[in-house]
DNA sequence: TGTACATCAGTGAACGCGCGTTCACTGATGTAC
DNA sequence: TGTACATCAGTGAACGCGCGTTCACTGATGTAC
């Protein structure tokens, strides 16, 4: 609890921590410099010492999420490895385990409505982790007849999709009520039929 | 054009296409009453003639749109039948006929972040529209094998998110950069792949 | 080790703004006789 | 058909509020000699 009086240490990472549990309970749009400033223990105008304004704090916390996203996706391939169908499976349900875990960065990085041209950073940082999907996607379609294998890009888009949709719809309190299913299970299982679709797991299996 | 001086004719409805155009612009959380008041030449004050405030407006929006998309789905369902899968996968493709047609009311239906609990108008008309979606899915199961078989809900729930997240990650100028293919054609194709993992679609065709 | 000074990271007060909402009001419309 | 009156749907001014941001400032820290 280093809270050295006039100087504060790391304020900066203090902020991005008070946004963050702002925007998890309220999300990106109740979101204010003014309490992420009180919850850090500090006037507003402190804020403006390390970052340029409100939207530019929310992009931190993007930029960060984005950043354990990208490492968390990382590791789940790796660890999925040697079998490329483990991998795949892994990266799609990293994605719901971060979305659980890191409820403040999610909605900063996909529901904030941050501009990806305003901040480059972003974007660079979002390729990463889509790279990740992709590079498990192409390692997995070796495994397609090549005359009617899809690209790769698309159907890691598919699986992020899914994926994104299962987040959104049945893993928050969101639009339609109650999920009917865990929405763990109903990614697994969502992505299990859309490979065999794929040719990738035996009907019988 | 019945701008009659004094009385407007038909505010109520004039306010939700206020309200409709600004949220397509500026999302639902841009979106203010004055400005609807204004767009529709008005006094912010009389919007209180027709709605409770603010959050009843958008969520009046959201219910036509909860209403608009149950009809499409339903004439989509009954455009597609009587094969099954053809039902099925028309009401796919409504899903994202309407998320383009009518940005607006998906967002204030998705995006706002209205509580179901405080409207339940809302989760009446979202029921309607999952119960076409059931439907469709419960025909198609019948061709399934009874022993390995899953629950319609289930599905739907799974084509409902991949259509879900394809328009909020690639039918958008969201987080993704641009979308690396037309979001109708990634739809299509996740949807078709998906079918064939529910053995509905000969691996052949 | 001690002092002088530059730099840094905060404060506190203030700003202008636009918001949602309220209120007493008034002009327009519709109805009863 | 004409008049009296109730109801309705707007106005216009005002409110209190909290926001993001700015500014001149000051206390704390670090460095040079």
């Amino acid at each position: 609890m280093p809270k050295r009086g006039y100087h504060h240490g790391n304020l900066k990472q203090a902020l991005v921590e008070a946004a963050l549990k702002l925007i998890e309970e309220k999300g990106p749009a109740g979101f204010t410099v003014a309490e992420a400033a009180k919850l850090a223990g500090v006037t507003p105008a402190a804020v403006y010492r390390h970052f340029h304004g409100r939207e530019a704090l929310i992009a931190e916390v993007a930029l960060q999420g984005h950043r354990i996203f990208g490492d968390l996706l990382e590791h789940a391939y790796a660890n999925g490895k040697p079998s490329a169908l483990a991998a795949f499976e892994a990266t799609g349900r990293a994605y719901l385990a971060f979305a659980r875990k890191f409820p403040g960065h999610y909605m900063a990085m996909f529901e904030s409505g941050l501009s990806i041209q305003a901040h480059p950073e972003l974007g660079a940082a979002a390729d990463r982790s889509r790279a990740v999907l992709e590079r498990a996607a192409e390692a997995l379609s070796e495994n397609i007849p090549a005359d009617r294998r899809p690209p790769a890009a698309m159907f890691a888009s598919h699986v992020w999709a899914m994926s994104h949709g299962v987040v959104e719809l049945f893993a928050r309190g969101a639009p339609g009520a109650q999920a009917p299913f865990p929405p763990e299970d109903l990614l697994e299982a969502g992505i299990g039929i859309y490979l065999r679709g794929l040719g990738l797991i035996k009907p019988d299996d």
